[in-house]
DNA sequence: ATGACTAAACTCTTTAGA
């Protein structure tokens, strides 16, 4: 099974470059963020095409996630437990069905620029969330994989230029803390784990040269369960997607799983 | 020191992203 991780940067007006991906990746389930659009506007058609089911869990102009599913999805939950009155939809989760079922979260995590403004506390804020959710999950004791777009660079050897991101609430050392602190649970990191090697990114501004420059950041992460980390049989980055057309800023990272 | 791109919206600027 592959599970796919993609920041898509508004599934609407990327349509084309998407389900171009989707065809040539052939995702068994792919979690998306920043759709930026509300439920009613998500291109449900285009992806039932293509055989796919979906929850989607929208926001008008920011934010918003979605999973896509070739199987059925049960159980779906939408929004991260530990506020009511949080309005951003940056957390969607449910059980991929099958023979052995998998449940997955697509998690669009605050970015948290400026650092030193109510931003960057929310950001932390929502990653304490995170880590009690997660914590609850790992009691269930069954195959999960939280994905998505976690805002953190974890280590110096996860930007080309790592003094280019001292300013930024990507890379604060309460940032990189909390993401240790969510592994800690004993999730562990998919592509640390399959492949490891350095200079590996998931993003590149689109200001300035950064692709061109190779000026890119890891900041898209797969953490899994014990039970899903024992199925692990590799990680890609879809690196070249980055070139193609009216590309996101995010590439896809895909899981596969021996389930 | 600044801006660079891209998208969305109560669009001809502003806000947000990372």
């Amino acid at each position: 099974m592959r599970i796919a991780t993609w920041n898509v940067n508004s599934v609407n007006a990327r349509l084309e470059t998407v389900t171009r991906w989707f065809e040539e990746a052939q995702p068994d389930v792919a979690c998306l963020q920043e759709i930026k659009c509300v439920n009613e506007k998500f291109p449900a058609e285009a992806f039932e095409r293509l055989g796919y089911n979906l929850a989607v869990h929208g926001q008008k102009s920011y934010n918003g996630v979605a999973i896509l599913s070739k199987t059925p999805l049960e159980d779906v939950r939408r929004g991260l437990p530990g506020d009511d009155t949080d309005e951003q939809a940056r957390y969607l989760e449910a059980v991929v069905s099958g023979p052995q079922p998998v449940r997955v979260a697509s998690i669009y995590l605050p970015n948290g620029n400026p650092t030193g403004t109510e931003k960057f506390a929310y950001k932390l804020a929502w990653m304490e969330r995170l880590r009690r959710h997660a914590e609850e999950l790992l009691g269930y004791e069954e195959p999960l994989a939280l994905v998505g777009d976690y805002n953190v660079i974890p280590e110096d050897r996860d930007a080309e230029f790592p003094k280019n991101w001292v300013e930024d609430a990507l890379y604060q050392p309460e940032s990189r803390a909390a993401f240790r602190s969510l592994k800690w649970l004993g999730l562990t990191e998919a592509y640390l784990q399959a492949d490891g090697a350095p200079g590996a990114y998931t993003f590149w501004d689109y200001q300035a040269g950064a692709w061109q420059r190779n000026n890119g950041i890891r900041i898209d992460h797969a953490l899994l369960s014990p039970q899903a980390a024992d199925k692990l049989r590799g990680v890609s980055i879809h690196r070249d997607v980055r070139s193609w057309d009216k590309p996101s800023d995010h590439v896809p990272l895909v899981v596969e799983l021996d389930l």
